[in-house]
This record gives C-alpha cells, structure tokens and sequence, in this order.
DNA sequence: GGTCATTGTGTAGGTCATAAACAGAATGTA
DNA sequence: TACATTCTGTTTATGACCTACACAATGACC
C-alpha cells in the first residue's frame, strides 16, 4: 500500500474523512466519536482522565481497539484539540473587530476546554480545524495591510494572550475558590521583600473576579493598539 | 508539631532553606540537589524523563525516598520550575527598557529549559524566584505609573507574549528542522481553502529561522506602545 | 470461492506514582 | 548512661497507564 502520508492516522482521518471501499470488517466508531468521549471525559475531569482505557470503556471496546483509529495517545489528543477547537466564523466588520471577535472566541474555546491548555506537542497543530483557525486570523491581517511576517507575528501574540489569559484565569479560579492559594502567598508575601506585590496584592487586583475576565482586553486593547500604529506608519 | 503550612513540602523548603535542630538521621540531599538533577534530565530529554525513579535513581537513591523531600510528582515540578528561573535582576533604567529585559529574560529562560512550558500546576505558582519575577514586574510598570489592575493585566501579557512565542519556536525548531511539519503542511494546505495560510506559507514567514526569533520583539514593541499611549492619557 | 486487508480482542511487558510498614540513625531527656 | 522520640531511607505492594504482538473473525474484490 502507498501510504506517504507523514499525518498520524486520527488527523488525517480528520482531514480526508472516513476511508471509503475498504476491505475487512465495518469500523464500529469513528474518530469523531472518540474524540467527543474523551472530550466529555477531559471537561469533566481534566485531561489525564481521557486515557485510552477510560475512552474506549465509554464506547464499549477494549483499549487496544482504539489504536485503529489513532496512533498514539498524543495522536488523540492533537484530534482532541482539533474537535474541541471547532470551526471559526467570523463577520464582515472592521479588522480590528474581526480580531477581536477572533480573540474572543479563541479564549472562549479555552475556557470551555481547558484541558486544550495542558495539550502540549512537541509539533505545531496541523488539524483541519486548527489550521482554519490559523488561516482566519491571518486573512484578518493580511487585508488589514500588514506583510506576511509581521501579520504572522501579530496573530501569535494574540493567541499567546488569549491562552495565556485563559491559563491565569483557571489557575485563580481553581485556587481562588476555596481561598488556599492566598493563603499561601499571605504565608510568604512581605512588604520589604516584594513591595510591588505586595502592593498589588493589597489592592486586591489580583482577587477581584470581574479584573480577571478583562485582563484579556486590557492585553488586546494593547496589542491592537499597536498594530493600529503600525499599520499608520 | 505546629504545621499549619500550607505550601507543600518541597516549596515550603525552598524559602525556608534546609531545617535545622532536627532528631534522626541527617538527610543525604537537599531540594536544591533533587531539582538540579531533575532539571537536567529535563533539559536533556524532556519532562517525562524527569520521572521520580529517574532522578531518585541518578542521585543513587530509592524512589521512595524523594517523598521525604518532596509531596508529590507535582510539587517536585513546581520546585523544578522555580529552580530552574532562577533569579532576575533588572538594570535601572526607563521602564521600557526594564520591562524589555523582563521579557528577554523570561524568554531565555524558557528556551534554556523548554519544559517548564509543559508544567501546568493547576494552582498559581508560589516558589520564591517565581514571585520575584513577579514582583520586579510589577515593580516596573507601578513605577511606570500603571494603576495595579492595568499594571497586572499588562505583566500578564507580556508573560503570555514571551511563553507563547518561546512555545512556537520550540515546535517549529523540532518539526522545522527535519522538514516533516513543512511536508505535512503542504499535504493539506491548499490556496483555496486557506488562502491566507497559503500565503503566508509562500512568503516563507514561517520558515525563516530569523523570523521566528523576531517574533517576541514585534509583539512585544505593540505591547510596549500600547502601555505607553496608556500612560499619555 | 478464495484471497487478503482490516477490525476487534487477548495477552503480556514495562513504566509510573504512591501507600504502608519497617529498620537504623541522630537527637533530646531522665 | 539508657531510653524515648523523631526523622531517615528502604522494601514491598498496588493499581493505572501506554503499547507491541499475535490471533480470529469479517467482508470486499478477483
């Protein structure tokens, strides 16, 4: 068989869809459908309850069942990511809204998923989905005017504070929640050693619930700035 | 004994240094001793090599024993993370350029030791190098003037800036190098369906080496305008 | 009707985190 | 000095995980 493709089995089947005029038995499941088990399995307990075991006991097969479908576990996984991300509409406005709205809609993502944040291949995504993603967001900038480096450049920062920013909020929500964590800094946090922190501390910017929802747009209020100066030059 | 500590063993030991007075035996290692060696099986293989039997094992110890000096698997990756930042110290000049040195630093540090991008502690970390890069941030945009919301929000951007971008160099230099992710790329990017992701491709922003190593320095200029228009109004 | 690629399964091995119980060492106290 | 206490490192054991391999059943194609 000519198999050159250099895709891991679960992407590509996400790409090119079920294979079709096979030979052999009928596949039971399809990478879709495991992805959304262990998508459900890694909203409600996080990302390590998604094994390969905890999936396939889901859908009724054994564990080793599942490697017809996928690769690896990191193969699931980078499927998982894929799905969960979705598609990507975005409206006709201004660039600086469509940003925006891209901004938006990829912290929404995260926080809906947050396990997305514990994903970590050593490989950039090459999912259908991911690379939409990719692409919307780059037309946003190309037609904005920018050249291709800087247009690239522009995008990773936004999704850099996009995910960063979801990153933060889970954390202090986790830890926030039963107050632990300020505890602990309380533990440890003294005014002569680390007076800026302290500072902010006491100003309670770090415990206001509502200041951490729009960190991310202060963050985006900065970069499109930015990007707005740069486009005038 | 009175311990109403509530910071794991292992970072409680960071600040605290090594206790002493003690009964029994004296302990053959310190947490300082575990995280080195943790971080250069880290830094050589990555985090997964960084296993409790692995560093017990390099430090001719039973994996058992490093319980003695560390809670868990995640608090051994939280001492590993401090260690591993290390301290910071910043020049005194304008704070635009401290807040640049900031950014390097943190990068650097993230592109000395990849792993620490992979450690997600579902809890805001609290070792003492952590919470001085904390605090010299902070230091410098309320010093800057920033209100201690917007100078928070601000700092958090920029960490997202630097941990993001160090995160796609270290994929597109894994997968850039042997070409793999560019064969993979072209095995699915097509100019109709992704036509800005296409173009950008052709423009070989992606590949270029000096691009991506820029990639930190175009964001972080938005970033650092947009704060200082903050600070005009 | 036979060939054979493909599917699900059973087995088995290796790694990992961690709990529990124990023997020895160093300190403090009587 | 003798004993009690407390901390050390170890041994042993458990259960979960990923995955390589061999096998039997399936069904499309020649």
């Amino acid at each position: 068989m000519a198999d050159e493709s250099t895709l891991p089995r679960g992407v590509r089947a996400l790409w090119h869809g079920p294979e079709t005029g096979r030979r052999g038995p009928k596949p039971t499941t399809s990478v879709q459908e495991i992805a959304e088990h262990a998508i459900a399995l890694a909203d409600a307990e996080g990302l390590e309850a998604a094994s390969l075991a905890a999936v396939a006991s889901r859908l009724g097969l054994t564990t080793m069942s599942l490697y017809r479908y996928v690769d690896s576990r990191d193969d699931l996984r980078a499927v998982m990511v894929d799905v969960a991300m979705g598609p990507l509409t975005l409206t006709r406005r201004s660039w600086r809204r469509r940003l925006e709205e891209w901004a938006h809609a990829d912290f929404a993502q995260l926080m809906a998923h947050p396990w997305i944040l514990d994903v970590h291949d050593p490989e950039p995504p090459v999912g259908p989905n991911m690379l939409a993603w990719t692409d919307a967001g780059m037309g946003v900038l190309l037609d904005a005017g920018l050249d291709p480096q800087t247009a690239s450049s522009s995008l990773l920062a936004v999704d850099g504070l996009a995910r960063h920013s979801a990153q933060i909020v889970r954390q202090y929500s986790v830890s926030g929640a039963d107050a632990a964590w300020a505890n602990r800094l309380r533990e440890v946090v003294d005014a002569d050693r680390l007076p800026a922190l302290h500072a902010v501390l006491t100003a309670g910017a770090l415990e206001d619930e509502d200041g951490l929802e729009t960190d991310l747009d202060v963050g985006l209020g900065l970069l499109l700035d930015g990007i707005a100066a740069r486009l005038e030059r």
